[in-house]
DNA sequence: GAAATGACGCGTT
DNA sequence: GAACGCGCCATTT
């Protein structure tokens, strides 16, 4: 491939996750959408699987609905949900509790600090 | 070049 | 709320 040839579409993605705060969350489609590719959402999760980059905080990535993408009884789920409550972030039976205006414990900077 | 795969998303049942 | 099916995208076989 070129020199020249600078993966635009995946440094937007790793930037965007790059801007999720800690101890808030986001989904693949959140990312790819504010990464200015909407649909991208599985290219995301390819992204994640592959990159290898501690430094990046792919646990603060989601489904749409909150839950891990990884299986239940997977060690990438066990790691994401510890490394998630270590941020202060409450997860329960593999999801994680969302912004709904009760408790207020996370204020709501969570699921869209753009919102 | 077609078929299969995967850390996805959404609408229906 | 859970299970199922279909659509979408990029990479690999």
């Amino acid at each position: 491939m070129d020199a020249l040839s600078a993966d635009l579409p995946a440094a937007r993605i790793l930037a965007a996750i790059r801007d999720v705060p800690r101890g808030a969350v986001a989904g693949y489609g959140q990312i790819a959408r504010r990464a200015g590719l909407p649909g991208r959402a599985r290219m995301v999760a390819r992204l994640l699987a592959g990159n290898g980059d501690d430094t990046l905080p792919w646990h603060r990535i989601l489904r749409s609905d909150g839950r891990i993408a990884f299986p239940p009884d997977s060690p990438g789920f066990r790691e994401q949900v510890r490394r998630l409550r270590a941020e202060g972030v409450v997860v329960e039976k593999g999801r994680v509790r969302m912004p709904r205006g009760d408790a207020g414990d996370l204020d709501a900077a969570l699921w869209g600090p753009d919102a």
